[in-house]
DNA sequence: CTGTTAGCGCGTTCAT
DNA sequence: ATGAACGCGCTAACAG
């Protein structure tokens, strides 16, 4: 059907293996046996076939991504670090989308197996370790994102959650808020449990009392997302702040609050994880603890190639990457409070923020 | 490395193609041997090698897509339609991403060529022909998605932008509105002409004056995306009502009329191509021409592997999918304007949607 | 500088 | 019911 090396090979009057040379400029070519080379290319429309050479060279130049979530910014941008870089070592990728579903996450995993991708990039659906034991029972390198997997030897590239989520309602405390409840995300994933933990320990270092704390986990889907919101405004006495441990949490908060009628900030504030997208600039705009999406997929894609590059014997790694506190409208008084938190200067990475804002910590 | 079909082989004492047999069941394996094989392929974590099998079949049982915008929930949500219906037949989807680029599209382009995916789904970055004769001087078969190719012979499944456009413009026109702008995508892709053509039908219709003709082409970046709406308030007569050729448009503009203190609905109207996705419902919530999205990845799907499975001599064939008029809040008054347009009942797509709206049409 | 041989892992064809 | 041989397209290793 489509031409093969032969049949370059053969229009050109050479041998297979020179035209195998002139594609891949290894080994010696004449000048003119070149450019016969090259014109039959030309003239058969000749496309090298991939799959032949992998099978080969027992090696794709592929790599896997695999998110929870495709329709998240977060992970669009942690996706476009990792293809950069990528890209620029010559790997191409293949992003696939779990939708936090176990199921759909281990049919990719072993398509991809099949594939025989060079390496996985993984942002698993739960925080256990089976999926990386089944890549690595491959001898497959894979690096986790953002989700610590306590069980498995591999490498983690993440935020820091319980940091983030710490200095944000420390941030929440100066401001005078003394009955704030968090939205977390599925327990079954280490982040929102971080993110709690985090927010536990700014409430203990305020001292106050375990009743001002109020915690809701809960799914990521539509319906759900701001019902715990909702319940939330429920409590007596009624919280004044909220921290969503994610944007899209947030987005429904901010939703059933406009429903109940509550304003942002002036009645209540509102406080997330993750940035929101610059084109969705609704005021009032969030006070965040901004990850760093795209340089986590960097950071990420670049230890996955260390280790495809050199005989594997390293220790697993962890990279635990700073989160960027962004105080915008949405918490309330822009004026700095009294608070221990010192002020910082670095823009979020290549934002483009109109907004009112500064960045502390 | 990574066991062979030899290795299952020798362990379970047959030969090679008798465990080909039992992964594929194909042929006759007796119940003993089969379960030996089985054994074996447990114990030694076999995973089949796809590489061979495509290089043997000619066949990857791979598509391609190929988006302009993957942040954009239109495209996330096409992309569900187009993998739902591979993955039903047995067929794996690489997503690439080329933010309306087209060298970034032509290096996908042969890099999947090379990769020999079985079939493409293209949303052109221009609508131009040159991407559609590349694919098909390999023989490998191509849908169009989302803009229109005039000078190729290819199956296209797109939707009505002409027409969705000339309902929307109808209807700010029924509401009484006189002067409406058009705040449009770029020039080079058909849709952005046909939305704009579609708006001026509308007015023509209406009888209205050219003089009453506000139109602005613009990228999709996010710098520029409420430029051209703080460019139209700027105009006089200031415009009523904005009439967005695409939902980040419809975002921005938001924005811009927000900074200037206008108020939609109440000071103008602003409508959309696109659906927004829920998850952002922001009041106003958007009146919008909401796109089948999911649907036209489904049928362009369909299309493509008709194509894959028949020896191929159709006549190209062009699908339109009509748009839903969905009137929410940004539009003004719910209440239906004295207008040529009939009451519909469907639901868009798959959504919950807990906004008063109706649809129209 | 160029060509021959051989094999990557798998499955069809034809035997046994 | 099972197996041997061959080839898919490409390239490393070794001639010439």
């Amino acid at each position: 059907m489509s031409p093969t090396i032969r049949d370059v090979a053969r229009k050109a009057g050479v041998a297979p293996i020179t035209v195998s040379r002139v594609i891949n400029n290894s080994g010696y070519v004449s000048p003119e046996t070149r450019s016969r080379v090259e014109a039959a290319i030309a003239e058969l429309h000749y496309v090298p076939n991939t799959l032949a050479r992998s099978l080969r060279f027992k090696k794709t130049r592929v790599l896997a991504l695999i998110v929870t979530d495709i329709t998240n910014p977060f992970w669009t941008t942690v996706a476009r670090g990792v293809e950069d870089v990528a890209n620029a070592h010559g790997f191409s990728l293949i992003l696939c989308n779990t939708d936090e579903d176990e199921a759909k996450q281990d049919a990719y995993l072993q398509a991809l197996l099949q594939k025989r991708v060079d390496g996985f990039l993984l942002a698993p659906a739960r925080s256990v370790a089976d999926p990386v034991r089944t890549i690595q029972a491959q001898n497959v390198p894979v690096v986790v994102l953002d989700r610590r997997i306590p069980e498995a030897a591999v490498d983690v590239v993440r935020s820091d959650s319980e940091g983030g989520a710490h200095r944000l309602v420390t941030y929440l405390l100066a401001l005078g808020h003394r009955h704030i409840a968090a939205l977390s995300g599925p327990p079954t994933v280490s982040t929102a449990l971080d993110r709690v933990a985090g927010y536990r320990r700014a409430l203990a270092e305020a001292g106050l009392p375990p009743a001002a704390e109020m915690v809701f986990y809960g799914r990521y889907d539509i319906p759900s997302r701001y019902h715990n919101a909702q319940r939330a405004q429920k409590r007596t006495p009624r919280p004044t702040a909220l921290f969503a441990a994610n944007n899209f949490i947030a987005l429904g908060a901010l939703r059933a609050l406009e429903e109940a009628g509550l304003r942002v900030p002036d009645e209540v504030a509102l406080v997330c994880f993750d940035d929101i997208p610059l084109w969705l600039q609704i005021t009032p705009f969030f006070t965040t603890a901004a990850q760093r999406a795209y340089q986590m997929g960097q950071r990420a894609t670049e230890l996955l190639l260390e280790r495809l590059a050199g005989p594997d014997m390293r220790a697993p790694r962890e990279i635990v990457l700073p989160v960027d506190i962004v105080v915008r409208q949405s918490s309330g008084s822009l004026r700095t409070p009294a608070s221990p938190l010192a002020d910082g200067a670095r823009q979020p990475e290549g934002q483009w923020d109109q907004h009112p804002h500064r960045l502390i910590g």
